[in-house]
DNA sequence: CGGCTGTTTGATGAGTGTCAACGAATGTGG
DNA sequence: CCACATTCGTTGACACTCATCAAACAGCCG
């Protein structure tokens, strides 16, 4: 099977739901990250197996109380926040093995809404019990930190004063990179995102968005049909990103 | 001593560097929040005495290898990272109380340089020694997440796309609320920030910030004289903030 | 006083948001 | 399986914001 062709498959959630952290394809991009034997079986008794959840269906609400981490077992995910006028804007987008909720920690509410792209799965992580796990296992509160700590440095990284084209490029960029470090190819990806989307997360509009799409296939940096993404031009499309 | 003065002895450095915790004016914001006396006792042992460092002095700088976190204890400072064309790009200002140096966790790095923008003093707090602390005290590592889960949220929460004015207003919006919630005036503060910083750390050009910040004034929205701001009209500023 | 750095002002053009309309794709119910 | 409705993506014309360039000005320190 190609690597696309899983990639395809992670979306139609031909994934078995009943995997453990020991089993599962993630783990190592996870919180279970350099655990050990002994304490992924510990780490199992406190997650949930994971759980299916269909098309735009929220996993979590704003505002909700929070005492959970979920983290994306297969599928795909976009977090949102409700801005003043009550319009939607979306903050992030998670694949497999990334953590979602994390924001809620600080203030004990769901600080965003999220929501299943496609028909995904998920594994549901108690914070309560995950702390008291974590007095026994250093380590595993130790990823958690590290998880975090990569958040806010791509976060604060993501420069804000780019041309629409270089967001663009740096948001392919990324999510190739992102592919790539999960075992599916970097080159060509199925993305379940409407162009709609995309534009609000990148902050500019539909019809920017969709003429610097067109522009990047034109020149044949990209092809983009049916929802799967193929990089033609690496190397270039990197150096539209930087700047 | 109003307020205000209280601001700019802050910067003057005024201060008792030889505060331990238990003394600190910001400790129930920093990551003595909430810590018993006993517990507070053990943090001390483990932090140095705060000291003194120059204006335009670095505390640490990107690449260096990661060991200590790093926290405000008077003064100001910015943290920034080099783009690809060698340009400094400042992703954050640090007012006293708050942590630096936490997207060096999941790296091992700095992943930033953070300098002082006047005479400062800070707090360090040795990583490892912290971690074993808080195997100890579980509360410690408890309020590290909270504090980066606050800051994940504040990162993620940043608009991007909004007009020039809306970003001025909304940054010192932003820093006003930073103030009251240290004990500082919200209304009138001192701000040892020169416009090429502002302008840079809002992604636009130092020209465009000046004109913004002027059309503020004649609006007699704020007042900005020798990098003392005073806000005139809030709750206008706020709604300007919001679009 | 002169030399720096930081800030202001004006003129101009490129890039993007907005509006309006259309076309393509997808979903729905008979 | 077809007709229809709805969402999604495309295209063009236009206005407006903002970055850029150039130059002058203000404040600061030796």
């Amino acid at each position: 099977m190609s690597k696309l062709q899983r990639n395809i498959q992670n979306y139609k959630n031909i994934v078995n739901t009943k995997t453990k952290c020991q089993k599962c394809s993630v783990n190592t991009l996870c919180l279970p990250s350099g655990l050990s034997s002994s304490e992924l079986l510990d780490l199992d008794k406190v997650i949930a197996p994971s759980k299916i959840v269909d098309k735009n269906k929220p996993l979590f609400s704003y505002g909700e109380k929070f005492d959970s981490l979920y983290v994306v077992h297969s599928g795909m995910f976009k977090s949102t926040t409700v801005n003043e006028e009550g319009k939607e804007r979306i903050i992030s987008f998670h694949l497999p093995g990334e953590v979602m909720g994390l924001d809620g920690i600080h203030s004990d509410f769901y600080e965003s809404t999220v929501t299943a792209l496609t028909m995904s799965s998920y594994c549901k992580i108690p914070y309560k019990q995950l702390m008291d796990l974590s007095i026994e296992h250093p380590v595993i509160q130790q990823n958690l930190l590290k998880v975090m700590s990569k958040e806010i440095y791509s976060c604060k990284k993501n420069h804000i004063d780019i041309g629409s084209t270089a967001k663009l490029a740096l948001f392919i960029k990324t999510l190739s990179y992102r592919f790539e470090i999960r075992g599916y190819s970097g080159k060509e990806f199925f993305l379940p995102i409407s162009q709609r989307d995309i534009a609000n997360y990148l902050g500019m509009a539909e019809e920017t968005l969709s003429r610097v799409f067109k522009k990047l296939q034109k020149s044949e940096m990209v092809k983009y049909k049916k929802h799967i993404l193929t990089i033609l031009k690496k190397e270039e499309l990197e150096n539209i990103a930087e700047s």
